[in-house]
DNA sequence: CTAGGTTATTCTCAAGTCGAGATGTTCTCA
DNA sequence: TGAGAACATCTCGACTTGAGAATAACCTAG
């Protein structure tokens, strides 16, 4: 049988069902505290509980294709705000249980975004916001959604590490302050400002100068903040390690 | 609709027809040179080309577990020895027109077996073997492997750096330069004896001495040297980081 | 058995990086 | 107008790194 006979004779149905959804760990920093995207589960099963954006794969679409369109849906964003959002894979999770429905394997994704206006339920949700982090420990998600999201979380941190994303988090123009607050904030520790500030542009590539300055100063005082903008390093080298206090001591969540 | 009722009432072929397929790449070490273990196809589609290990997920089974399984198919381990080989998640491969029979999305595993006997053909390939890395340029993969091929490498290449994965290529005692063979043979480059010595030592919780030495100095010379085995720590801090020489210049296949 | 080459292990030293603290200045708010 | 906050730079000591070298143990060839 050559291929052309092969796939002609093919027939899909005749492997186990299994069906593919994206599920998207949306992160953006809002008032100053680490905010996830949630909805609240319109349908069965798990309705009412809160969980992760997410749905199925349509039978032309990428991966991560579909975790930006679900993405979209459940911000309402489009065209360049949307791109400006960072989204990549996180990591598959298809224990056999993890459904009662059927089995369902998710490639959860994890995305960067800018302070976003209020999110917009979707079809499949009756309600979707933007919750904080740190009220997250005594609220249960659906389904092993809590697991993915604290896989994500870690992620996050990491890459702040290693690569520019934290400039994603911000506007196209934004000062050293800023920077170091989305730091700040995803790491939940404080760090020194003037360490920050001299490793921040000892690192090539990972911004570069507007030129231009704030109109003003901060809201509390201080002198006007010269602005920079995102540079073009995809990796950051050497890295802004995190305090050995803040890493994981296991590595079960780490890639 | 309760929760009951709605599962009763579920059809899962209401959904899209998609496979769930777990790959894997996995790696030794033979010979001082990368080797990996490939198959080569004896079905349609792509009959006769080299591919990576992989194959469906069966229905009660998670994605780890069907990696592990079929990698104890190809090469034939059981027991004790397959428990030594580190499996871990990749990514997931999902692109519409990746497989020409149907949409199949692929969880891609990395694996790190120390040196193993020759592969032995699994049931839908008619030869397996290890082959270098080295040699694999020239060669052309089935479907998308060649990718998954490069994103494993590279993941691999930086897991050795922050991670003490580099050990679960060696048997459970070695020596100092056998690890730092490793490295070398990992990241195609030559290391610094004296330091990496020192570095290794010195990074908590990444070998620990036997007490024990070689009973016999090298092949071609040198004092017998001491044993040591893996330690406890899952993460090394600090790092053991590559030379920028040999880092990635993009960021698209670094998680 | 010995010479020469190879490897393990430890040192030295200069250059680079990091954490902590301090300084001088510019702003905002009360 | 004065206090307090934030920006931008410096300093300094501790630590890490890269490169070279020293010492000693051990193998193979001849």
């Amino acid at each position: 049988m050559n291929e052309q006979d092969f796939l002609a004779a093919y027939d899909p149905h005749a492997y186990p069902a299994v069906a593919v959804t994206v599920d998207v760990v949306a992160l953006t920093i809002r008032d100053g505290a680490l905010h996830l995207l949630l909805i609240r589960r319109g349908e069965q099963p798990h309705a009412g509980l809160w969980a992760l954006p997410g749905g199925f794969v349509r039978p032309d679409e990428d991966l991560v294709t579909a975790a930006r369109r679900e993405l979209a849906e459940e911000t309402g964003l489009a065209g360049e705000p949307l791109r400006r959002v960072h989204v990549e894979q996180l990591a598959s999770y298809g224990a056999p249980d993890r459904d009662p429905r059927m089995r369902i394997v998710s490639i959860a994704h994890l995305a960067f975004a800018p302070d976003l206006p209020d999110a917009t339920a979707g079809t499949d949700a009756d309600e979707a916001a933007w919750v904080a982090v740190a009220e997250l420990t005594n609220r249960q998600l659906a389904f092993d959604h809590g697991q993915i999201v604290a896989d994500g979380l870690e992620r996050a941190r990491s890459k702040l590490e290693y690569t520019p994303l934290a400039t994603r988090f911000l506007a196209p123009e934004f000062t050293i302050g800023e920077l170091r607050a989305v730091y700040e904030t995803v790491w939940g520790h404080q760090l020194h400002a003037g360490n920050f500030h001299r490793k921040v542009l000892s690192v090539p590539g990972f911004v570069e100068s507007t030129g231009a300055s704030t109109e003003r100063g901060g809201t509390r005082g201080g002198p006007r903040a010269r602005l920079y903008r995102a540079g073009d390093a995809r990796l950051l080298h050497p890295a802004l390690l995190r305090p050995a206090l803040l890493r994981p001591a296991r590595e079960e969540t780490v890639r």
